[in-house]
DNA sequence: AGTGATTTGTGATGTAGATCACATTTTCAT
DNA sequence: ATGAAAATGTGATCTACATCACAAATCACT
């Protein structure tokens, strides 16, 4: 499918916009494509766009003093990514973005995102209820943190997203769980 | 200071409305006080408004399996607060809302906040960057709670809100710590 | 296909925080 | 003011998970 239509597809579930519109919407976007282990945004970077995966799968992470990551988001088709506390607060990146696979994405800066929330109301429409979904996922995912073990969060995850377990290696589940790599592979026994 | 006058300048730090726009959006509001213990959403309510803290302090939490409970947020003057999943998709609220002292609220129905973001593009602007700012200050709650520990959590919250050890029981902060609260006891040792 | 790098599994040991039990203090309603 | 209920402190013990160490397996590049 043509990025164009995968765009349309996934903005027509939330919001209406005449063909003009969307038309004016897409034109905003940049395509690129990225390989595996290309890095989108390092920490400490000026961060200006955001990003809709059209193919492959991105991980937004952070990486402590320690040097050990902490995985926020596995970014799949049609997911939205960025470090948006530095996108929307000017401030530099502390989330890194980069590719496990091979990559397909449209980017969007914040200029021109918010040049389309004035234009076009619906594209307001559209950005309120996208993070709507984001800040619901995001505290269910806290709250599993704190009330559920181990176990509990990985098949919760692999519940959720099974084409995890053959793209993304155990660490990064493991990273993503907040748990060590020798935790998560001793919980099969 | 008025409920009129703390809503509207707390709308005022994000978007911009006239007079007009600010006379119907204030109007959709229903202004109600509450007496501490009292409460606002039960776990199993049908749940179709938020709350906008005018005064006082609530709490937001989650009640698991064992009768533990887990404090997703204190909701202090100028927080909003609800069970938006619930709320957002029509699903039975999990998670329950109640006074942990006398409180003023102003509550808005989803049915309005919906009429409002359809009438008034700038309302529709102002609940997108409400939720922008409740999404980020998610994300990082849930990376401090995977990388931090618990003394290093509790510093972080009496940085960000001294009142609250004044107004909030222990087992209270223990609870949105994600800790038990013998641990937050012998925290000070 | 072969070789170095990365990923995974697994034992031994350490530790932050949980749980249980009970005493003490504080709060609140009458 | 007074008694009941709620909140807090603290010792003893338990446990889920971390860390370290190393071996085995898998991946990726020329």
């Amino acid at each position: 499918m043509q990025p164009k239509q995968i765009l349309k597809e996934h903005v027509a579930k939330i919001a209406t916009l005449t063909e003009e519109e969307f038309e004016n919407f897409f034109n905003r976007f940049e395509l690129r494509s990225f390989k595996k282990g290309q890095t989108i945004i390092a920490a400490g970077d000026r961060v200006d766009r955001e990003y809709f995966v059209l193919s492959g799968c991105l991980k937004s992470f952070y990486i402590n003093d320690d040097l050990k990551m902490f995985i926020l988001q596995f970014a799949m088709p049609t997911w939205w990514t960025s470090d948006f506390n530095a996108l929307y607060t000017g401030a530099k990146a502390t989330i890194s973005v980069d590719c496990i696979t091979d990559a397909e994405v449209l980017s969007l800066s914040n200029e021109n995102r918010e040049a389309l929330c004035k234009e076009i109301h619906q594209a307001e429409h559209f950005f309120r209820w996208r993070t709507n979904k984001g800040y619901v996922a995001s505290q269910k995912r806290l709250l599993s943190m704190m009330n559920n073990d181990v176990k509990h969060r990985y098949e919760e995850l692999m519940a959720q997203y099974p084409e995890l377990y053959q793209i993304v290696p155990k660490q990064l589940i493991a990273a993503y769980l907040g748990v060590s790599r020798e935790t998560l592979s001793r919980l099969h026994h």
